[in-house]
DNA sequence: GCAGATTTGGCATCAAGTGCCGTTAGCCAG
DNA sequence: CTGGCTAACGGCACTTGATGCCAAATCTGC
């Protein structure tokens, strides 16, 4: 990381920006609120904003990309004699293990992610990013280019385990989030050969 | 269909404001051809274009929602017996089932549609349709709520299934996307249980 | 030709993004 | 202390997608 040494400081930081918009989101919608609104409660200019994030979808997305990084290493400890699908199932659990304490503001992103249909429509972008890691992944352990079939298919399965998984866990306050994913996962493995069950 | 019989005809069609804007779409890319461009060339009001559409990225979709209304009849027609699996599939490739004379064009528009960002993103909020077809199918079948898990990840599996099978057909001309289609979907049933062979 | 119904499209307006560019504010020599 | 280097700030103008409002246009039935 290129430590600031030269030049004038940052007048804020994403942090600061992040726990402003989420607020506003929480209280207006997501819609409501525009940047001007941002801005404004920032204190910073419009034009400042944007060089934060390159859109107001992205806001919500926090460290997504640096996140994906810890992803794609938990798939390198994994010992090569695992099953690429076991070893992708537990790497989805850990991925999504957060502390008790993060819990809750997690719950909410999540719920305004997955709630607000322009944040649902972008999301389709970053997603693309995680199901990459997956298919990166599965390529490497089955001999085959990433943009093959089985990888591809992999990082999309993965993908619509998470998801369901995180559904039901929004819709369920009572079922732990990890619960749901290893639920959502065998449902893959077992379900769909013979009967849904 | 309300036929029309009193009230100003319309100056236009959907057929005729997608065969042109689909024309300009592939001439000089999704982005770079503005509402104002194609109201021009289709010799309509901007204002009139967006009642066509309700946004740019809808125009590429065209009778999508018709066709699900046939999709989820193909889920009609399987019998009691089948398998739900079995069933999903069946119908994902009845869905796309297109003669031979339609399927260049059809080519066309999932390149279209599946290598443009912004179209990517909205692909999102459409796909949640056709996954709720495929749920609600899986819902009936189960005797569960179209909301609970097995339901939900059905749709989604279902999704991810036809879109990897897209991708293999849209970067390999050889073979035929129904083919392509039996091949990912034989992908989740075999290949996850085990190993990804 | 008139009344009713419906489409059209111009106009104004809002909000997301983006390029341009002068201003601001630290840091570091000299 | 001062001037220069550097990088962030932020105003301004502009493009484009999208929406409300409303008068004009146009076909049908009487």
């Amino acid at each position: 990381m290129t430590s600031q040494t030269q030049g004038r400081p940052p007048i804020t930081s994403h942090a600061a920006i992040e726990a402003i918009a989420f607020a506003m989101f929480e209280e207006h919608g997501f819609e409501m609120t525009t940047m001007d609104d941002i801005a404004a409660a920032v204190g910073v200019g419009r034009r400042t904003l944007f060089r934060y994030y390159p859109s107001k979808n992205d806001i919500l997305w926090g460290q997504f990309d640096d996140s994906l990084v810890e992803f794609r290493n938990s798939f390198r400890e994994v010992s090569p004699d695992t099953p690429p699908w076991d070893a992708v199932r537990s790497a989805i659990l850990a991925y999504n293990s957060y502390d008790e304490a993060a819990l809750p503001q997690h719950r909410r992103r999540m719920r305004l992610l997955l709630g607000t249909p322009a944040l649902l429509a972008h999301s389709e972008l970053r997603y693309a990013a995680w199901r990459a890691v997956v298919a990166d992944f599965v390529a490497e352990r089955t001999h085959q280019r990433a943009e093959d079939l089985v990888p591809v298919l992999a990082g999309r399965l993965a993908l619509a385990v998470a998801i369901s998984a995180y559904e039901q866990w929004l819709a369920d306050g009572a079922t732990s989030l990890l619960d749901h994913i290893a639920r959502a996962a065998d449902g893959v493995s077992l379900h769909f050969t013979e009967d849904f069950g």
